[in-house]
DNA sequence: GCCGTTTTCGGCCCGACTGTTTTCAGTCG
């Protein structure tokens, strides 16, 4: 798919002009586009073939143009002709916190400054403090902007952010408690940003909480235990770095306008000047203090008030990205979103009999305590031998095993799969007449990542034993890119054979993304939760892929876990 | 460069904080 490149270009045009310092709508209206393309699940091949493009919101006649001129030729002349007028590598600098457009053309131009290594010079000679309009402070800002991406390029996991952030809440709860004593009550707390908004990766994490004893809040705050640098502490904001490199900003707010806060800290920054835009054409004005109408405020206590002001219901956290929450929930569409209660099982583990770090009962144990109906055991296949996997006598003794469990267990029924590998040449690792007595059967791509995967992942959908297709795109969060595939003809292939495709809800792999998920959804496809946990703990990720399935816009009825276990069993009812 | 229930021209979200200034530009969310 071209779309991904055609959105770098822009984005890349949008980063040189403003440092050029052309109009800012321009180079709004770049970076806007940019975004949209970027998350456009259909292949822009297809909607240009099809005379769509102008219909994308953002695209006019120009980009348009541009667009077409790059498919047609491999080129984009306003590209090159824009991108040549900057040196290569000085627009990665804008990568780095605080150094902005203008603070970068005015060292490259008093100083030739054209890549990192200049920068630092600049940095350690002084004659970046000494520009007009800069000074120690501003250098220190980029010196610790430097550090901060070069250590890791500024985003963690939200499986990794999202443990640290509940555990700062509740210390500072307490904390938070002791500093106001027993007589005040300390007011709602909450996260908001991306990590609300459940986004695969986190910059740094927000913290609001309601009180109006600000002060008191926040040196609790800077005082607990896991803060290893405190970076600001004032009245009603405070910011520390803990340990691991994270930034934690925690903000205090009236109660009045903790809605209007939340919401505004909640973003996306897309979805709030949406809202805003439409808050402006009828009548009123949002901001982080609240709603107002002619000078008046009129709400914002809380996110609910504040959307029922302009017009419109609640909009979920995780739809906040404007890819159509804002239209939707306007026209009264909005999905009602599935949710953690409404999953009854796990579709994919794996017990010691392969990689797994716990046997057949423990899984099953853990699958009961968290109130799942059913746990599907997917351990590998022969060809996984890195993995331990099973052999097919092994796998006919594992089923065995399995009912004999099942004959024990009370709440929770232990279902008989397997993760059987999509090898290079395209079959699976097991016969039909072994698949075919399994209950769940789930097919991934584990080797031979570059070899025609497409036609192995359709060839796997067309199986009639295969329920799932496992981490249809294969990347790893942060380690590397997927496959090279065509998720369309996929997605497409599964909706013709009611093969479900999997959102794998191990943190690093978040695989279909909430992209793909949401168009797997449109065309037809079911989705399948899955942890593809190795220890009983790793069960506990499945609320990151309820974060994707619910940022893909997914119900109850998208997803084969929230089909009952009689109705799984009864492959005809779901294949 | 986009866009149109005021508009095909003239708008385009809003405010805080920081660091540098002596009224404001740049950056950020």
């Amino acid at each position: 798919m071209k779309n991904k490149t055609i959105a770098e270009m822009f984005g890349r045009m949008a980063d040189v002009l403003e440092f050029r310092g052309e109009n800012a709508f321009k180079v709004n209206a770049y970076r806007k586009a940019a975004r949209t393309l970027g998350d456009l699940p259909e292949n822009i091949e297809t909607v240009r073939r099809e005379d769509r493009l102008k219909r994308i919101p953002g695209i006019g006649d120009a980009l348009a143009a541009k667009i077409e001129e790059y498919l047609d030729t491999g080129r984009m002349s306003k590209y090159e002709e824009v991108t040549s007028s900057v040196p290569e590598g000085l627009m990665d600098l804008l990568r780095i916190p605080s150094l902005g457009p203008r603070t970068l053309a005015l060292v490259h131009k008093s100083l030739r400054v054209e890549d990192l290594e200049g920068l630092k010079k600049a940095l350690e000679n002084g004659s970046l403090s000494e520009l007009p309009g800069m000074g120690e402070k501003k250098a220190d800002n980029i010196r610790r902007g430097i550090g901060l991406i070069e250590r890791h390029s500024g985003r963690i996991p939200l499986g990794e952010a999202l443990p640290i952030a509940e555990a700062v809440m509740e210390a500072l709860f307490s904390g938070a408690q002791v500093e106001l004593g027993r007589r005040k009550k300390l007011g709602p707390m909450s996260c908001a940003g991306s990590l609300r908004r459940m986004q695969e990766t986190v910059g740094d994490i927000d913290i609001l909480v309601e009180s109006e004893n600000g002060g008191k809040i926040i040196e609790a705050f800077v005082s607990l235990p896991m803060v290893s640098k405190v970076l600001a502490r004032g009245d009603t904001k405070g910011s520390v770095v803990v340990e691991g490199g994270l930034q934690i900003d925690l903000r205090v707010v009236p109660e009045e306008s903790f809605g209007a806060a939340l919401q505004y800290f909640t973003g996306s920054k897309a979805h709030n000047v949406r809202v805003r835009e439409i808050a402006r054409k009828r009548g009123s004005k949002i901001n982080e203090y609240g709603i107002f109408k002619n000078g008046k405020r009129i709400g914002g206590r809380t996110e609910e008030e504040l959307y029922r002001l302009i017009g419109m219901p609640w909009i979920p956290p995780e739809l906040r990205e404007d890819r159509g929450e804002i239209d939707a929930a306007d026209a009264g569409t909005l999905p009602r979103l599935v949710e953690s209660r409404d999953l009854r099982g796990d579709l994919h583990v794996h017990t010691d009999w392969s990689d797994g770090a716990a046997d057949i009962g423990t899984m099953a144990k853990k699958a009961e305590s968290l109130g799942y109906a059913y746990v599907a055991v997917c351990d590998h296949s022969r060809s996984a031998s890195y993995a331990g996997g099973l052999s097919h006598e092994r796998l006919i003794e594992q089923i065995g095993e399995i009912r004999k469990i099942n004959k024990k267990l009370k709440a929770c029924r232990i279902l008989a799969g397997s993760e059987v590998d999509i090898r290079a040449d395209g079959t699976l690792d097991f016969p039909d007449d072994l698949l075919k007595q399994l209950d769940v059967v789930v097919a991934s791509v584990h080797s031979g990542f570059k070899k025609r995967v497409t036609e192995r992942l359709i060839a796997a959908a067309k199986n009639p034993f295969v329920t799932v297709l496992g981490h249809p795109t294969g990347r790893l969060i942060g380690e590397r890119e997927g496959y090279e595939v065509d998720a369309e003809a996929v997605m497409k292939a599964c909706a013709d054979t009611g093969t479900a495709m999997e959102i794998n809800a191990y943190y690093l792999r978040l695989d279909l993304n909430d992209v793909l998920a949401r168009r797997a959804k449109e065309l037809g496809v079911r989705l399948s939760l899955g942890t593809d946990a190795h220890h009983p703990d790793q069960m506990d990720m499945m609320r990151y892929g309820l974060g994707v399935a619910r940022r893909a816009w997914l119900e109850k009825k998208d997803l084969l876990n929230c089909v009952k276990v009689e109705k799984l069993l009864n492959k005809k009812s779901i294949k």
